[in-house]
DNA sequence: CTGAAAGCGCTTACAG
DNA sequence: CTGAAAGCGCTTACAG
């Protein structure tokens, strides 16, 4: 490996100069500028950023832990942030908890140990432990997706936009409104999902009926098997159903359509979540469109904010819009 | 921040110690241990991994450099990296090219400076620059997706698996087959895949219709224009359409049905990847499994071989299978 | 079994 | 305008 001292030599200076050309600080005649970039430029030297980092303390590196790579919502979460941190010089050193809590805690340390300077946590569950290595972290920090205390985060409003969809539906005439969710212990699609789902219902009189309510995870797989569970277990048939994901939703189509049902005729359905395979099922689905890619960017800037502006930036919550969009399962 | 100076102080040894705990290298007295490992856990302290790497040459990182995060096609591929990395401790660094050419030597010079233990490239278009970057880069390094002559590989059969795709069509009765590729400067996806379907109705005396063949990029909506050109262009009707990938196809079908053509009563479309959307439009689609998981543990097995390795691996192209899945779209 | 010292490749006051 | 020197937080021969 070729070093700044190698430079130096070559271009008959010190590193103390060369360092100073490669960071345009300080002043460097025109002539030793121009021997230094000559060399640089014959012999292809890059600056060595670990050891540049060891001194000044900067990675230009922001940790993001993601709770599964190969998903749509974490992907489109990650060129957002890349969109933002690139154009600064940031890299993102990524971390995939593939949906193990401990290994969110564990990152968060190694994350730590590599010097980044700044982390982004897409949260799924939270839990005491968690929380307590997030104080501790004592680095610039924002978790996407989920609420956290006294720490900056860019959430959607799960609980009305699920009370949208539900209404959207009660507007549409139906009365007997089922419901696909997932483990509550995830606040946000989870809780507060299920939480607005609930509400429409209740302001609008409508029975709430637990049969109809069932619990999945996050595939398409376990969509379907809640859809045949509503179907066989409840005395009287729901004529929609609001499914927290749209892998959920088409999950229940699947079922539906199998079993003889017309969609939206016989029973509407609607996802949450805008994949781009919402589009495309027939019928389409109608699905809530929450910009994930908008969340990664805002994640991303207040990183920055932060790292840029240590202690001035106070923890704040950035709640963004979510978007209905009206297709033909309903 | 707390260094191994802090943690030698509070337990009364020299830092030479506390790093032989941390290392496991090398003597340590059961007491002095005891000592040290109280301090860290009380401390909480976790080794500066810049600082080890600037004496190891190690840095435990491994760069991935993508032409898009946020798709399908990418993010499976890195879960199979992640995979295999993972458990050997390694952390990927991920940078984002958007389709932009120059970014992927802009990136590869930059994971250079990071002193990444090796390099993992899906490459789409290759180009000399690139391959001279590639033969400078000098640290391990693995190309996945398109074949890089004297350079480690992980590639698909793109040729054979058009052809293969191509002759189910033929298998099927269609004699009139047309074709949606995409940028032949892509050499497989673009090239290889073209030439697989041409090899086949050659070999099947089948008419070759250059009013048939139109090129795309790599989206839903430039399948649907695609479609519609052949479609209005041809003095003779196709029966059947090959697209390269799953969205091209799917734009396909929606123009098809749109414009009241039955599939695959009227129109067979078939498509290539295997994207989860495939498996859920209507009807469902024939398409091509590329395991792209596969390719990913495969590029980084090859890559930690290399690091362990050095000098000792020769380069060598693994190719992958593929996996025909028949569905209802032809 | 333990520690002093050198060194990894940089940057940055400081002195000139 | 330029350079010698110190130091960032580690590891690793080497000597004891």
């Amino acid at each position: 490996m070729i070093t700044i001292n190698a430079i130096a030599e070559q271009a008959g200076v010190s590193r103390t100069t060369v360092s100073r050309v490669l960071n345009r600080s300080g002043y460097v005649s025109e002539e030793a500028r121009k021997r230094v970039l000559a060399v640089i430029e014959e012999t292809g030297y890059v600056p060595n950023e670990y050891a540049k980092s060891l001194r000044t303390k900067k990675t230009k590196v922001v940790g993001v832990v993601l709770p599964k790579i190969s998903t749509e919502t974490a992907s489109r979460l990650v060129d957002g942030i890349d969109k933002i941190l690139a154009d600064e010089g940031y890299q993102i050193l990524l971390t995939n908890t593939n949906l193990e809590p401990e290994k969110e805690i564990e990152y968060l340390k190694l994350l730590k140990s590599r010097n980044v300077d700044g982390v982004i946590l897409s949260a799924t569950n939270i839990n005491d432990e968690l929380l307590k290595e997030i104080e501790n972290l004592n680095i610039p920090f924002v978790a996407v997706g989920q609420e956290i205390p006294d720490v900056s985060t860019v959430v959607f409003d799960d609980f009305y936009a699920a009370k949208e969809m539900a209404e959207l539906l009660i507007n549409r005439g139906h009365q007997k409104i089922a419901f696909i969710g997932v483990d509550p212990a995830d606040r946000s699609v989870g809780h507060s999902r299920k939480d607005g789902y609930l509400a429409a219902l209740k302001e609008h009189d409508l029975p709430i009926v637990d049969d109809w309510q069932q619990t999945g995870i996050f595939d398409v797989e376990s969509g379907y098997k809640a859809m045949k569970t509503i179907l066989e277990k409840a005395t009287e048939r729901p004529t929609a159903v609001l499914a927290v994901t749209d892998r959920l939703a088409v999950g229940a189509m699947q079922y539906l359509k199998e079993s003889g049902y017309r969609i939206p005729e016989n029973i509407a359905v609607a996802g949450m979540g805008a994949s781009e395979m919402s589009k495309y099922v027939s019928p389409s689905l109608t699905t809530m469109d929450f910009n994930y890619e908008r969340a990664g960017e805002e994640a991303a800037r207040q990183i920055l904010n932060k790292i840029n502006r240590p202690g001035e930036e106070k923890e704040k919550k950035i709640v963004l819009n979510y978007r209905i969009i009206k297709r033909n399962s309903i």
